[in-house]
DNA sequence: CGAGACTTTGAGTGTGCTCAACAATGGTGG
DNA sequence: CCACCATTGTTGAGCACACTCAAAGTCTCG
């Protein structure tokens, strides 16, 4: 499903902003040839259609049923915060992408989304549990890797002990200081 | 030289901003072991300080003497812009890290550079002709790569009678739609 | 049951990294 | 002025991580 990809003129401030309510939207970028960025994945509580200006032609896709609800514009303050929200995971995002290698970005992502989407846990002392909205190929799409190589690391934390799933879209995080020390490259594998 | 990296506080609109009236700033983030990552080079007319919370730490560093402005917060629209065009520079750099090849990668870096540095040239069938303020290292650090494949891909490009310089920081355009053409994935090499 | 989409796994390759030596430049002090 | 050192850039050899190509397995849906 695609959306519309501009919520907003080419200059000034839009006058109302969309936020995601419920749901999960990929913003993708595509070069010439058919290579795929993921610039960002979309989840709920924040703005779509920020700054997507007609410059950057932007690609929303959702990845699972959305509710998204107007917001009024004039709330500055509300709208900057998402907007310092959406600036902090793309830095965080360039970091990853120019500089960690394949399990720190895999494991980077997995935190990430369980943070993002995980749900309401039943007992405190359950695993956390959350939906991957993401299939291989997008997440390979967002940490500029390959399909194959996100599914490697995938298997390979699962042998760890560190994750674990059954269907290949529903995680269970086992060790989660773990994962962040090898999300942060302060462990080897 | 190192500037005080924290322009603004955690949350809501900061009161002023201000704008880079003359020079070169690279923003970037250190990983424990010492990879480092610009995020973005800011150069005239750009807001610095946009949206530095403190969750994100970042090193804001001056490659050339700088002027700096203060401008009020509450011009709105001019701050809104400028978020604007650093949201579009790091979402291509977004696709770049994640998509480009290593000489597609030195290529973009090469135009964006000259389209924000160059100097007025003289007549118009001159060749332009702009200064880096980034060593090779540092043009490593902001395109994911070593600085020796910046090297590299410099020294290629020359050959190729693509680009020119004599000292390594000045470079001369010789071919500007061949190196789109390479940025853009258009070209072999 | 077969078609299609997605994932897993394997084998081999290549791009870009690491390690290393050398060159060019500029600043400092004898 | 030149020797000395630090810094930066260039170039080469070899390697490794992640990619490509390929095949087989799983699941859903018609």
């Amino acid at each position: 499903m695609i959306l519309a990809s501009r919520a907003t003129g080419s200059e000034g401030r839009p006058h109302h902003q969309f936020r995601l309510s419920e749901g999960c939207i990929a913003l993708s970028q595509t070069l010439a040839d058919g290579r795929r960025q993921i610039v960002d994945i979309v989840g709920p509580g924040a703005l779509v259609g920020i700054v997507l200006g007609d410059k950057n032609r932007m690609t929303a896709e959702t990845l699972s049923y959305c509710h998204i609800e107007r917001q009024h514009g004039d709330d500055v303050d509300k709208t900057y915060s998402a907007i310092c929200e959406a600036m902090k995971r793309i830095e965080a995002h360039t970091v990853l992408l120019g500089r960690k290698t394949a399990p720190e970005r895999v494991a980077s992502a997995i935190l990430d989304l369980s943070e993002r989407f995980s749900r309401p846990q039943r007992a405190h002392f359950e695993s956390p549990v959350f939906n991957l909205y993401l299939g291989r190929g997008d997440l390979a799409d967002w940490l500029g890797l390959s399909l194959e190589t996100v599914s490697r690391c995938f298997t390979r934390f699962k042998r760890a002990g560190l994750i674990d799933f059954d269907e290949p879209e529903i995680v269970t995080l086992l060790n989660t200081p773990a994962l962040q020390a090898i999300a942060d490259g302060a462990a080897s594998a």
